[in-house]
DNA sequence: CTCGATGATTTTTC
DNA sequence: GAAAAATCATCGAG
């Protein structure tokens, strides 16, 4: 690896060494000897470096063995020879050679696959991350437009605020780990990176480094951070899809409505058996009464509605008790803790009703007759057909029977 | 663990 | 488009 280099002490990188970026015309400088083999022990003088009289190789297996050393030197040491090195009247010479050794073996290296083809999954992941409001362009709007869109595409009722707030925080949590994370890496890749070049850059005083291969060697650290930050956009998307899911499958955390909640419900159904379909108010009472949503009561009024029907033996009980309590309310007037029109909003009024007494117990049980409004058929009446507005059901209505 | 109750969702019907 | 009907998934008592 590149470690604890002479970049200490070698000060701001400057022109010396980035003579090299001149490199290509190093050819010039030079005598351009063939890179004979050269032996890496520096051994004895002699053999073919003599054959010419002159004694360059030697010179620069000097140079080479002194490379070779000075990382074992002291800091100091290593400084002051790294100048002398510098000076050394053979640089040029080896600063040659080594162009051109790297000119033959540069090329080998050179048809790698430079160009990354943009990893689709990346894309990928980057989209979604946008979308879910986690990446996007820095605070809030993203978050909560994403919350937004993921109730309404959800069918979710949009008074489910308790919830809601609970997935707007956990997402943000989220997003504000994915972005701390994203931050220190690209802190310690810029970091790196500047490492990595003022090496380069050190070491360009001894070896010809071509700004082609800093480029390269720039690209490969940030592919290789890249890929962690790919990891963590994939463990952020399942996070996000987790939560997600969790959020939008109210399913899996089905609860059964409070006790109270049931009561109210129940005591509603009873009361107006003979049509048991309450209109818009009547359902948005209900839910305020009852802490729960539109959709909510909705739900429960047709399962209940089904139900019933399906077994009205089995709510034979029920339904008298409910009559009953009806009745006591409504005799007693307000002092019933369960009436719901001691609200006072009155927009459904449960008091003593034509139904109530449609549902009269029949003492001896038995489903007989008493199919409190239902019809021959099983049916109620007649299937609600979407009325505007005014209701005309409530009570007075059934006071037909 | 089983099983009935129950809230929610999906499909069908009108 | 709303309700009915069918179905799913979880809860909670035993």
């Amino acid at each position: 690896m590149l470690q604890q280099q002479p970049l200490t002490g070698s000060g701001p990188p400057n022109g010396r060494g980035l003579a090299v970026s001149g490199h290509p015309g190093m050819h010039a400088l030079g005598p351009a000897h063939p890179p004979s083999q050269r032996r890496s022990d520096g051994g004895e003088a002699g053999l073919e470096g003599t054959e010419n009289g002159h004694e360059p190789r030697r010179d620069i297996g000097d140079i080479l063995q002194q490379i070779m050393t000075i990382t074992d030197q002291s800091l100091d040491e290593a400084q002051a020879k790294k100048h002398a090195l510098n000076c050394h009247r053979m640089k040029p010479a080896l600063f040659s050679v080594l162009c051109e050794i790297k000119e033959k073996t540069g090329l080998s290296m050179r048809n790698n696959q430079e160009e990354e083809p943009q990893d689709p999954q990346l894309v990928r992941l980057d989209n979604m991350l946008l979308a879910e409001g986690v990446a996007g362009p820095e605070k809030g709007g993203g978050a909560a437009a994403a919350v937004s869109a993921a109730t309404s595409s959800g069918g979710m009722s949009p008074d489910s605020s308790l919830e809601h707030s609970d997935y707007k925080s956990k997402l943000s949590q989220i997003r504000g780990i994915y972005h701390t994370e994203l931050e220190k890496y690209e802190q310690a890749c810029t970091e790196f990176t500047t490492h990595v070049m003022n090496l380069l850059r050190e070491q360009s005083r001894t070896r010809p480094v071509t700004p082609r291969e800093i480029e390269r060697m720039v690209g490969i650290i940030h592919r290789k951070f890249s890929s962690i930050q790919t990891q963590l956009k994939q463990s952020t998307c399942e996070a996000v899809m987790i939560l997600r899911s969790r959020f939008l499958d109210a399913r899996r955390k089905r609860r059964n409505f409070s006790k109270q909640a049931t009561e109210g419900l129940n005591q509603y159904f009873y009361s107006h058996l003979s049509n048991p379909y309450p209109s818009e108010e009547a359902k948005e009472e209900l839910a305020k009464q009852c802490g729960i949503t539109v959709s909510q009561v909705s739900n429960w009024f047709g399962n209940k509605r089904i139900r019933y029907k399906k077994n009205i033996g089995k709510f034979q009980e029920e339904a008298n008790l409910y009559a009953m309590k009806t009745a006591l309310g409504a005799s007693h007037g307000d002092d019933s803790p369960h009436t719901p029109n001691s609200t006072g909003s009155g927009s459904f009024s449960m008091s003593g009703s034509a139904d109530l007494f449609l549902g009269a117990p029949p003492v001896n049980g038995e489903q007989s007759a008493y199919q409190m409004g239902l019809q021959s058929n099983g049916n109620w009446p007649s299937r609600p057909s979407p009325r505007p507005g005014a209701s005309p059901d409530t009570d007075h209505s059934d006071n037909s029977d």
